[in-house]
DNA sequence: AAACCATGCAACCGCCAGTAG
DNA sequence: CCTACTGGCGGTTGCATGGTT
């Protein structure tokens, strides 16, 4: 027998939000902020656990969140992250604003995944699945630094989220292949076809160059804490046709929650919009998002 | 039309780290 | 120092929906 779970204990509800559960959270939260998420059950009269309660305003119920498929460029720009952190959803969606671990972790899993599969690209390791395969077993094939660069030790509040030239997600736009910073490199053989293209993840980690990784470790904090140093090292090195994943972008959505505060205006999510459709603003320009993100989660937290 | 399958997504589970008492 | 509590995270599950046979 498995431990039973605070909820069983409690015998609170579980499963599906109901609507009246949702704007109860929302109500109370909106008015009073979150606080100790234990005590907001009891306060906002809810049958559930502070944990459940915690999940439904991080992943669904936030003003900020941006709803809506993800864009080519936010994709890409996982694909990019995982690359370098991994597994660490929390960490990558610290840097796609209005987006949540939970979303960012279903999308890989569900999508993602496969269509680097697809491209030949193992998804665990960033490398061409046929390097893989080939170094399962011999010596020679250097282990990934994905999950062991210093990079993962990171842990100083995010920085903004990069925000990324209109050049970089232009199909037409051919990123320097050769481009080096830090671990992750991507460059072409001579051969010229794609199929000739080598990417990887530089093995830094010898014994000789530990200095350098020090340097290295400094070089990648700052490049994560600054969202310029950050853009330029993505539009430098990544390698746009090695994930040339065909996506149609989608315009970016908001609600209209930010501006209506109103019990009558109140939006809601997925699951209630058949009941109460969302009166969606479509947003042509990815950089009008952003701010609007920006001054959503300000506008919706500054005072919390 | 029904059964089956694949997919997407919301929510839960269990573990871990930090912290207050 | 120990213990209990809390928040946070990543992995996993289960359900709803849509597509295919």
């Amino acid at each position: 027998m498995g431990r039973q779970s605070c909820c069983y204990k409690q015998k609170l509800r579980k499963g599906l939000w109901s609507p009246e559960e949702d704007e109860k959270l929302l109500r109370h939260i909106t008015k009073y902020g979150h606080g100790c998420w234990s005590s907001i059950p009891k306060q906002a009269g809810l049958q559930r656990c502070g944990k459940s309660c915690r999940l439904r305003w991080i992943n669904y119920l936030r003003p900020d969140l941006k709803r809506g498929t993800f864009s080519q460029e936010e994709e890409n720009l996982i694909i990019e992250l995982h690359a370098v952190l991994g597994n660490r959803w929390s960490q990558i969606a610290a840097r796609l604003p209005g987006r949540t671990d939970n979303e960012i972790k279903n999308l890989w899993n569900s999508c993602l995944k496969k269509k680097l599969k697809q491209k030949g690209i193992d998804p665990v390791t960033h490398k061409p699945l046929s390097e893989v395969e080939n170094g399962e077993g011999n010596g020679s094939n250097k282990p990934s630094l994905v999950g062991h660069h210093p990079i993962h030790q990171y842990t100083s509040p995010p920085p903004p989220p990069p925000k990324l030239s209109s050049n970089w997600f232009n199909p037409e736009f051919s990123p320097p292949m050769t481009a080096s910073y830090g671990p992750l490199y991507y460059g072409t053989t001579t051969g010229g076809s794609a199929n000739n293209t080598t990417w990887g993840l530089v093995q830094t980690q010898t014994e000789e160059e530990e200095e350098e990784e020090e340097e290295e470790e400094t070089k990648w904090t700052e490049l994560l804490n600054s969202p310029l140093l950050m853009a330029a090292a993505l539009q430098n090195q990544t390698p746009q046709s090695y994930y040339n994943i065909e996506i149609k972008s989608e315009p970016c959505y908001l609600t209209n929650s930010s501006s209506s505060s109103s019990s009558n205006d109140m939006w809601w999510p997925q699951t209630q919009q058949q009941q109460l459709p969302l009166q969606h603003e479509p947003l042509q320009n990815p950089d009008i998002c952003g701010k609007d993100m920006q001054t959503l989660t300000a506008a919706a937290f500054g005072h919390i």
